[in-house]
DNA sequence: TTGAAAGCGATACCAT
DNA sequence: ATGGTATCGCTTTCAA
């Protein structure tokens, strides 16, 4: 096999226990001293032999070899957070703030996509079960309640967030307000002067999708505009979609809203690809694109999660159930839009 | 401190041994035992104790406990990735893949996003340094050779991809052949029959940025075209891109190459502010887009790195150089590009 | 073919 | 205020 050596780490606790004359205890203690506000060290050492200690520390370049301190502690200091897809910038920008925050209480960041598959999804769980993370973040896929369960059963908070498994319990949630999103993307149309507006989306029971339809749908009714939904296959979406639009071009359909990241990208493809003008031919509204998507198609509006806020309160939370054993509940966020720069 | 217990693991390797009336040597033995081609467990146990080992330790969902594990080999089955921002969908793509690449070969991968900052740079690389990592995949800032040097003194291997740190000696690269994209993105111009090609970027010693232009310029000359850059300060880019591109259009230049990811975003978006039409005022060709811009803006040409394939060159020269010394070579890629649907 | 035992480095209990 | 030491779970050498 290898022949490698068992490599020891250069500086050890006990490297530093000698060259600064005390015990290994006392290094280990003092190292692991909470700081008081004045920088004294909050333990029973006194404040002499803490500085020389923590001053010997650092002038050998001692690091403390996380391995050994979580088989000994239990604990890993840090946190799996997962995905269907981080290269879709709206997931991206919030796994980048989760980094950050975590970064600053010094936790490890582990992130996985899955790809929306339940299979990845579970072997994703448990490769960071058996890695030893001390918590989850997770956008979940549909049908993961057993994978969840797993992780509960072990004692680890997970906060849920972009997608609910409704009936789960023992999670936190952050999660959008599906419903107003909806009414907001109404709203958005109807302030332009849009008189009949259609909703397009593939045959699904994501609590999500059906939510910001029910939205649209109670907005619209309120104000009194007719409201036309198009249910495709998931499968031939994208095939689908550009008759759908052309029909509802025909039927005098004057406003396009596209309810989720996957839906809004077909249907744009589909626009382009009938040469229809937006906002001249439909007025559009899509969902989960990234901040940047109105420089690139300036006659779209978008609905967004504020992906900062979800971050933060998916973070806190779940730091918060980790350390002090923090509630887990359930936060509900308010939608957010951009306007396109070219309207009806 | 803290009065929660030390907490044990529910499954440990002694329960195996037990569960299966054999020590916990053989265990240990038998569970890392690589497997011959008929699925036999290529040691010295016999094979009938092996399966009663292996089946046992299924049984009782047994799984190899990390900490302790690496903190008696030294390894950690672990690489770190370093980039700017994971949240370009660029950089996501390429850490997606090297993320399914190093799971399907056992490892975790760690990601971290610099936002360019060298001193960001330097806390990730300490961080994962600590976390122990056996490896790095990085898209360096300027500047940072020191901290490259840092992990090549700890005999760490790393690959260098997307940006070149010029002389760093001892590092395998993975680098998209800059001349040539430039030279691609004339080429894109001259065949719609493009004139008078201009390139705006900012001042910058980034090799990347230069060769790219080069390479447009010397394509330019062996095709007889004029080719007109413009150099803005970084800071005012954005502000600026609106008057450069106005007065471009003023002079003649009937073709616009935007030569970095963040330069074609503001490009773009100066573009729209000023209401030109693409490409019927300009034809556009931008760098490090994502592969679905084209949906966004279908006028736009684009060239880009191949994710998938920087990704697997990088991981594979990483994997290889951590697990049988592999050596660390420079990979040149040729650049990949995508027509806009709508040309000249 | 199998097992005993020595650590890897840090922590935390219990002494002093 | 400080130190001795058992222990976390696993790997690996050496002996049987």
């Amino acid at each position: 096999m290898s022949d490698r050596p068992i490599v020891s780490q250069e500086v050890t606790i006990r490297d530093v226990a000698e060259a600064a004359g005390v015990s290994i205890s006392l290094v280990s203690f003092v190292l692991n001293a909470r700081r008081g506000p004045g920088g004294e060290y909050l333990c029973s050492a006194s404040q002499k032999t803490a500085e020389r200690i923590v001053e010997t520390a650092e002038r050998l370049g001692y690091h403390r070899n996380k391995a050994a301190s979580s088989l000994r502690t239990g604990r890993n200091d840090t946190i799996g957070v997962i995905v269907s897809d981080i290269s879709n910038t709206c997931f991206g920008q919030i796994c980048r703030k989760i980094e950050k925050l975590a970064t600053e209480l010094g936790y490890l960041t582990l992130f996985a996509s899955t790809d929306d598959r339940k299979e990845s999804f579970r072997q994703l769980v448990d490769k960071f079960l058996y890695s030893g993370v001390d918590g989850f973040i997770i956008a979940p896929c549909n049908g993961v309640e057993d994978s969840i369960a797993k992780i509960l059963k072990r004692r680890l908070p997970v906060v849920l967030f972009d997608r609910d498994l409704p009936g789960m319990e023992g999670v936190g949630r952050v999660l959008l307000d599906n419903e107003k999103a909806g009414r907001c993307a109404v709203r958005l149309l109807t302030r332009q002067g849009c008189r009949h507006i259609g909703l397009v989306r593939y045959e699904t029971d994501i609590p999500t999708l059906i939510a910001r339809e029910a939205g649209c749908r109670l907005e619209a009714q309120q104000d009194g505009i007719p409201f036309t939904s198009a249910i495709l296959a998931r499968e031939t979406m994208r095939r689908d979609m550009v008759s759908v639009l052309h029909n509802a071009r025909e039927e005098g359909v004057d406003a396009i809203i596209f309810p989720s990241n996957a839906i809004t990208i077909d249907g744009i493809s589909a626009i382009n690809e009938l040469g229809f003008d937006v906002p001249g031919d439909f007025a559009v509204v899509g969902f989960d694109q990234e901040d940047r998507s109105e420089i690139f198609t300036p006659g779209y509006s978008f609905v967004n999660q504020p992906t900062k806020l979800v971050a933060e309160y998916s973070f806190r939370m779940l730091s918060s159930a980790i350390r002090d054993n923090g509630a887990l509940e359930t936060r509900i966020i308010n939608p957010l839009y951009t306007l396109g720069s070219r309207l009806k």
